[in-house]
DNA sequence: TTGAATTTATTGATATATCAATTATTATTG
DNA sequence: CAATAATAATTGATATATCAATAAATTCAA
């Protein structure tokens, strides 16, 4: 299985790069000024706008200095407003701007038509058993 | 499958950030003063002595503009000399130091024995499927 | 054989990842 | 209630990713 075990691996980091760069230039070539880890962090704050940075970079499976620095983008791109929480003082409250909303409503079918381009040929049960393994995998490296 | 899609992905970048992450900390605790992504192209040097940079970028996955700066640190913690080729001016030749070979020879277990953990209750099918998937993935994404 | 195109690699700018140290605030506890 | 611990987030340093611009050497074509 070795040789495999490192095809395998090989292929995982190959497999998420290559999404990731054809994601990125789908989106640029849309014209949206948004990275897709940007993407990531708005979408996320707007489905869960009660949470602190930290619950949003777990979401996201980003490290807590890395929301930091992409929400202060996002601010300063003018997608976000950010003060402190009325209630914690050590917290922000995040508040998107009303541009957010159309932008995230136009990059919606751009992702679904990646998802779908790049599972093209991949079955519905074949996608379920490879999500399984993920994670399997996951658990396996985070004990 | 829209539902699926999407955690099909997220499971996709978690599945290699843990294992990144859980490969890094294994070398870290064995005190080797390598990133993975340096002992990738390391190892891609010594596997391919004749190969250009930009054969070694794509052979890791990695950039051009990477690479350049990954080998700049191999080369700066003495694990690589690096001279002008005779035989092509615009390129280097890449040249392991000594100590190369006994570090990547104690990274090896260490590297086979995170692979099984990281895999572990995945069978071999399941892993020949899911790589397969995976091809099928990254030439979506490149055509 | 010169001039244009191609190849190989570097550099700069910006974004993200990671670890460690730090700050500010809140919670605990003795 | 004061001292301490825990929490939320930032900052700094370093590594890597990406894109664009550039430099140097080589190849090719007129």
């Amino acid at each position: 299985m070795e040789k495999l075990d490192q095809i395998f691996f090989y292929s995982l980091e190959k497999a998420i790069k290559s999404y990731r760069q054809f994601a990125q230039r789908t989106m640029m070539k849309q014209g949206f000024d948004l990275t897709i880890d940007q993407w990531l962090v708005l979408k996320n704050i707007i489905d869960h706008p009660e949470w602190a940075q930290n619950e949003i970079a777990e979401a996201a499976f980003k490290d807590f200095a890395s929301v930091t620095r992409i929400i202060e983008l996002l601010v300063k791109k003018g997608y976000l407003t950010r003060e402190i929480h009325p209630e914690d003082r050590r917290r922000f409250r995040l508040e998107p701007t009303p541009k957010v909303f159309g932008v995230l409503k136009a990059v919606e079918p751009i992702t679904k038509s990646n998802r779908e381009t790049a599972l093209n040929g991949v079955s519905e049960e074949e996608a379920k058993l490879v999500q399984q393994c993920l994670t399997k995998i996951i658990e396996n490296c985070n004990k």
